[in-house]
DNA sequence: CTCTTTGAGGTTACCGGTAACGTCGTCATA
DNA sequence: TATGACGACGTTACCGGTAACCTCAAAGAG
């Protein structure tokens, strides 16, 4: 009556006669076993109720871990929290496991982090942000693991990218207030911890501007986080200083809804008096008393892209660095 | 000129003529070593920048792993983003490492993601969520590592739990419009996949009007997700069957700002024509024409004290079973 | 002055998988 | 019949730390 709690490759092969190699070989769908051998040996599995040990596969030769470093801007964003949840499902049913941190658009934040990553050894990392620091990309260099940049195409691939063009988000967006009749546009944004991709939208919303030959009639960028106080406020600001615009872009969806706050409770009517526009498609945004304009980003299906994609490269399978995201305008009506 | 990537222990010993199990020593912090060899030890663990193996580590003897995995219902909420970033935080500092999950709600979802994880031999486990299996009770005690259940105090915790009473918040809701003279109450809430607390919160509602003599006029409660949707198209359906009521309690925020949406364009003025209440503390809830009658949850502070309760438990330092974190009613100006 | 304690280290074995390589029998082919 | 290729395993070494145990000198106790 021997109880032992957790059986290793070892007990199931001394059982079944066989060699633990014999065993590992089975379970990984390597190749050197008949079959008569691997229906014995999942039996036993199955029997015994073995659980593997990842940490021992891991450790070992290199190329065997099946974690995945994830690193993302925020965890309190629902964006980034259905990519992630996105990924997680995807990488579980393709035998990855995450290990997931923030970085709250701090470069210096994300290399601690991936200084953490790296000692546990990963098989691939995947980040979301724009700019890395020196020491991230020599890092990443010396792991020698595949790299996978989501969310934003912009800038030059280190290894893989998987996202869409803020920058694009941003000029289209002005084309649709400029094909609705809307010459004086502001704009309202935030700059957090800098480094965000919303800068990269309203670089995106000027050019789209300068192409038809509008200007932008007043910016007012606050340096506090997004939000949707910041929408709020930064509107009241704004509007003292310029209170003849026709239309508004914002940073994204919840500082457009606070600034329809301000709007709404001070008798401006969106979209008569004023048009309003975000970025993000958030739910809140199409069951407000207007639904409101902005670019919804199938972050679902870019979390399950980019999770395909990496793996991909782990397998040496053939992959394109780069895969765009196809964002979608979504026209609401408050413009 | 040996180029080595990757020093380890073993380099750094052999550069300092000592063996590596003094480097060891010196950075784990045990002791058996002098302050000399200390300060020798640390100038060549910097100039050789060595990065530990946190894999090796925790594949070696048994207690040595700092990997800590934690599931989750959702990672789109904000509410439990914001609980990961402070348990990342305050783990990321103590020394620890997550691994992070979501079950969606799914007692069987949690059981899979727990197998998974046990397979990388954590240090230590947190659940957020009300109901376990069977399979997940068997797999915790076989893992025999510390337990912390957070988010809800109400079932009886397997090993540590850091949390606060959903019945409660829903109570004092409850009293909390009494008091402000609503007496036909009705309630909009969600199932998503059942096991919800905010059925909790309901519970506690019911219990905290019956204490005045009072009862609920009506309710509805939808089988989709919780969200801004369901909040609108609830309040609709109910108020269908029922349009004598002069407050509504939601399940949470985001419903509740769904109906207010609701109410508004249907030109129900709130609160003279009706109270509405919510539940989560969500900051849109402060950017509204009128501030959102809620629940606040210290989500921050929540992550930190279970982080550093799980921390105390994993060094065998003394620390309560239970831990009530309060949650405060926010008054606002909706009931 | 001897005996014991203590501090500061060194040695060894081991965690549980996996790559690399070796072995042995079988079967087709020259 | 000799040969060689191949399938189906077994053997060995190793990944990089850590607990447990051992050693040895110096300090303190009696």
């Amino acid at each position: 009556m021997e109880k032992r709690p957790k059986p290793g490759l070892e007990d199931i092969a001394r059982n079944l006669g066989v060699s633990k190699m014999t065993i590992s070989r089975v379970l990984r769908g390597a190749s050197g076993f008949s079959e008569a051998t691997r229906e014995k040996v999942l039996q036993e599995v199955e029997r015994t109720g073995y659980l593997p040990n990842r940490l021992a596969a891991a450790f070992g030769p290199s190329g065997t871990s099946t974690l995945i470093g994830v690193c993302v801007p925020r965890l309190t964003s629902p964006l980034f929290g259905s990519v992630l949840e996105s990924l997680n499902l995807t990488l579980a049913r393709l035998g990855y496991q995450t290990m997931i941190g923030s970085h709250n658009q701090l470069p210096d934040e994300e290399e601690i982090w991936l200084r953490t990553l790296a000692s546990w050894k990963p098989a691939a990392v995947m980040l979301a942000s724009r700019v890395h620091t020196k020491g991230t990309i020599r890092l990443l260099r010396d792991m020698g693991v595949p790299v996978a940049e989501i969310w934003d195409l912009t800038t030059k691939p280190i290894d893989l990218a998987i996202g869409f063009s803020h920058f694009d988000d941003g000029l289209e967006m002005a084309r649709c207030m400029s094909a609705a009749g809307r010459k004086k546009i502001g704009y309202v944004g935030a700059l957090g911890n800098r480094n965000t991709s919303g800068h990269l939208r309203y670089q995106g919303f000027l050019r789209g501007l300068s192409e038809i030959g509008a200007t932008l009639a007043v910016e007012e960028i606050l340096k506090d986080q997004p939000g949707f106080y910041a929408g709020y406020y930064g509107t009241e600001t704004m509007l003292a200083r310029n209170n003849d615009l026709d239309a508004i872009y914002y940073h994204d969806d919840e500082m457009a809804i606070g600034g329809l706050a301000y709007l709404t409770k001070n008798g401006v009517r969106v979209p008569e008096d004023m048009g309003v526009a975000g970025w993000g498609g958030m739910e809140a945004a199409s069951i407000l008393p207007r639904r409101l304009t902005t670019t919804a980003i199938p972050t679902t299906r870019l979390g399950k892209i980019a999770a395909e994609a990496l793996v991909s490269r782990l397998r040496g399978d053939p992959i394109e660095d780069v895969t765009i995201i196809q964002t979608r305008l979504v026209p609401g009506s408050t413009i």
